[in-house]
DNA sequence: ATGTTTTTGTTGATTTTTGTTGATTTCAGG
DNA sequence: CCTGAAATCAACAAAAATCAACAAAAACAT
């Protein structure tokens, strides 16, 4: 087995096919790796092969939430462990959706004693099941994209729970705007962890500062003086008037 | 055992595949220092070791709170196949908390158009990714044995969705009395599935005929004429009265 | 403080994997 | 059926990863 086998078949079964160039491009090795490695991988049928390209063959479920969660994974990763810095055993925390947090619940794993109040299944069954963690799921009807609610229930929740830190993301940061979402309800729930932390982390990897092909229009509320803003590579000049009465955090 | 293995786990585990030499630079040691500290690692199996790269040996079929108490993975897992015989796409069903029903969830992930409500987090995540599902978490404070919920909003949930089928579990069937678990809230969830469903189908590995050290004695509801009984080996004689109103699927 | 044990880093030999080259095969279109 | 372009394969040299052994450093007990 090669090093780069979960890559590949991850890779071959998001695209559900693929020339044996572009894998190679895409892992930076030569063409003659990919089918050195590929063969038993056929061999043993997990992908399928024809002349010029690869071909998956599971049925195509892949959940767009897993997608998102192999972008950047570095990264995520990366930010996920600096968190281990300020979060302590035994603290409390509110935890929004989206990838990030989601590597961010997995980096806590190492932590005892939490309680974390969550809208995201994802994040809420892997924190409930690490012995004295204190996990409540905040509402009941799921999104399918993400496994996140934002039902009434949800926000009843989370106004119910203090804690010491919300964890919070965004999908873009704009010079002029600062902390972007898509969608009115994931303002409304950051709004409402934000209100019942006593501080907030925003963490956000450096892609989030680039240009986007699908932009968000809706303004995340906004940090208080204190706040920890968390990513992974310096914060450029013409973002920094966004950040200056934060406490800026630098994964590498 | 080293200072770095529990470091080392995660970070494998996070990365699903990385290098001894990324891993050395992370923790600031030399790469030896990090095959020694892998060597008995991989020879417990806690993770998996290829030329190049230490990968983590967690397949995405496992769910991840089962790593040691898996048993009888292989029955659990013929189970979850064969009850894609029964769910089709668009059933509505109600999953209570365990082990078998984790790989059933897992199984489900083929099916699309679900309509789920369940109280463990592990199977709302798992199933609320699948475009087209439905999925109503039930509960909110969750136990941390588990990732499941028994408070008073669970059952609410539970009583208020209609569903086909409900899939229960039970810790052991005993000759005499039944369908067995160890806790009271697992019998009133059991009861409240099942009284909210048109047919029930339970589930239990041929293990769970067998003498057991830990005894539970708590019995699960009734069954009705015509409910499921789903199990991996056929059931034998003097459990057959139990069955004799049930139809028995007996996955191989 | 001293000696002992354990862990860690370094070196060089050995094994495995990778890239390159050139020959061979496959595919699509006339 | 033939032909040219692209894809594949085989083999060898280069690069990278691994291993074993020893010395240095750290942790430990006395």
């Amino acid at each position: 087995m090669s090093k780069y086998e979960i890559q590949i078949r991850e890779i071959v079964n998001m695209h559900g096919s693929i020339t044996v160039l572009e894998l190679a491009r895409a892992l930076s090795v030569s063409d003659q790796t990919i089918r050195r490695v590929v063969r038993p991988l056929v061999e043993r049928g997990e992908i399928a092969k024809v002349h010029g390209a690869l071909v998956s063959n599971r049925s195509p479920i892949d959940p767009p939430f897993m997608s998102r969660m192999s972008q950047n994974k570095a990264a995520k990763i990366a930010i996920a462990r600096s968190l281990l810095d300020l979060i302590k055993d035994g603290d409390r925390i509110a935890i929004d959706t989206g990838s990030t947090s989601a590597f961010a619940a997995q980096a806590l794993r190492e932590r005892r004693y939490l309680t974390v109040v969550t809208n995201s299944a994802f994040v809420a069954s892997t924190l409930s099941m690490i012995p004295g963690n204190n996990v409540s799921m905040a509402g009941t009807q799921l999104r399918h994209h993400d496994g996140a609610s934002f039902d009434r229930s949800a926000f009843e929740i989370i106004e119910r729970i203090h804690v010491d830190y919300a964890l919070l993301s965004a999908s873009l940061v704009d010079e002029r705007k600062g902390f972007l979402v898509h969608e009115q309800c994931e303002v409304d729930m950051a709004t409402a962890m934000l209100e019942n932390s006593s501080k907030t982390i925003m963490a956000v990897d450096h892609s989030k500062f680039l240009p986007q092909n699908r932009k968000p229009s809706l303004k995340q509320p906004e940090l208080k003086p204190g706040d920890y803003l968390l990513t992974d590579k310096p914060v450029l000049r013409q973002f920094q008037h966004l950040t200056s009465s934060l406490d800026v955090i630098v994964a590498e």
